[in-house]
DNA sequence: CGCTTCGCTCAACAGATGTTGACTCAACGA
DNA sequence: TCGTTGAGTCAACATCTGTTGAGCGAAGCG
C-alpha cells in the first residue's frame, strides 16, 4: 500500500536502533545480570546473533545503550546554590531510560558503579564550589546523595508514600531540607 | 593434639553457621544474582551440594542469611522527633552484613525490593505517626529516602565525599537537613 | 544481467550454574 | 558389637547464556 522501500543504510540505523532502545528498557527494568540478549533480541525482533554483530558484547551493548549525551550541567560560571535547587524539580520528574538503567544496575554492576560514582563525584564538586563554606564538599555530598536517595526510593523502589506524589510537591517539600544543607 | 570430639549435632551448628555467615558475606559484596552456590560453597570449605541439602535453594539460603532479628523498633508508645533523630548515628555506622546484602539486591532482585520496600513503608509509618502535621507521610518519607541515599552513597557506592567522613560528622551535618524535613 | 556487499538468520559450542541422586564414613543407640 | 542414622562428598544432569561461524537472500553497483 504504501510500500517505501527504506534503502540498506537506513534499515540498518532503525534495527540497530530498535535494539538501542529494546536494550535500554530491559537493562533499566531488569538490571545488567538479568538482562539477557536474546530478551532484548526478542524485544526488537531481531535474531541474537544480531546484538553480537552489532554491538560485539552485552558489556559494549549495555555501555552504548546507557550512554547519555551527557550535556555540560554548568557551563563556565558557577550558578547559585538557589538556582540549583531549582533544578531539582526536574530531576525528580520521570527520568530517560538509560539513566534507570545505570541506576538499576549500580549496586551490582561493578562497571556501572564506577561509572555512576564518578558522574556524582562530579556533581559534588560543582555544588561544593557554589557552597563554598567550611566542609562544603561533605554537605555538597549529602544533598547529592539526598537526591539519589528519592529518586531510588520513588522510581526504582516504588515506596507507597512517594508512589502518588508529584515531582512538583516532591521538590518543593524537599526544598527546605536541601536549603538547610546548602547553608550553614 | 588437643582432639575435642564434637557431637554430630554441634558440628551441624557450625557448618550451617559457617555456610550463612559465608553467604551473608558473598551477598552482600555481589547481590543476589553474582552470589553462586558454589562460591559460598567454597567459602565455607564445604561441598556445593551441602549447601542444596541445609537449604533447599539459593533463594531460601538467601532469605535465611538476610533474615535479621528484627528488634521491634518503636515498641508500644512513639519517640519523640527528637530521639528519632537521635538514633541516627547508629544506622550510620557498619551495618549488618544481612542488611548490606539486602540493600545490594533490592534493586535486581524483586524478593529483596519488596522485602525492603515493606520494610522502609514501616518505617515512613512510624516516622509520619511521630511528625503529625498535614503532610506527615510525605515528609517522613523523604526522610527515610535520605537515609537510604547517605547509605547507599557511603556504604555500597563510596563517594569519594563520603569515603573519609566519620558516621557521626555524617549524621551531625545531616540533622539540621532532617529536622527542616520533620517540621513544617 | 551478473557479481559483490551486507543485513540478517540458523544452528551450534562452551562454560557457568542450580539442582539431584548415589555413595562414603564416622557418630550414635541398643 | 552391630545395625542405623545422618553429615558430608562426588559425579553428573539440565538449563541458561554469551558468543561464534557458516550460510541465505535481497539491495547495490558495474
Amino acid at each position: 500500500m504504501e510500500g517505501t522501500p527504506t534503502s540498506r543504510a537506513e534499515r540498518r540505523r532503525r534495527t540497530e536502533e530498535r535494539i538501542l532502545s529494546a536494550a535500554r528498557a530491559i537493562f533499566a527494568e531488569r538490571g545488567f545480570q538479568r538482562t539477557t540478549i536474546r530478551a532484548v533480541a526478542a524485544a526488537a525482533e531481531v535474531d541474537p546473533a544480531l546484538v553480537m554483530q552489532y554491538f560485539g558484547s552485552k558489556q559494549e551493548l549495555f555501555e552504548q545503550a546507557v550512554r547519555i549525551p551527557s550535556i555540560p550541567p554548568l557551563d563556565g560560571e558557577l550558578a547559585p546554590v538557589e538556582e540549583l535547587l531549582g533544578r531539582i524539580g526536574m530531576k525528580m520528574g520521570p527520568l530517560p531510560q538509560a539513566t534507570l538503567a545505570m541506576m538499576r544496575s549500580m549496586l551490582t554492576h561493578p562497571d556501572a558503579a564506577e561509572e555512576v560514582r564518578g558522574k556524582l563525584d562530579g556533581q559534588v564538586a560543582q555544588l561544593a564550589d557554589a557552597i563554598g563554606s567550611g566542609d562544603a564538599e561533605l554537605r555538597a555530598a549529602l544533598m547529592v546523595s539526598t537526591m539519589l536517595g528519592v529518586t531510588i526510593a520513588h522510581q526504582l523502589l516504588g515506596l507507597t508514600a512517594l508512589h502518588g506524589a508529584s515531582p512538583e510537591r516532591i521538590a518543593e517539600t524537599l526544598r527546605p531540607s536541601l536549603r538547610a544543607l546548602a547553608e550553614g
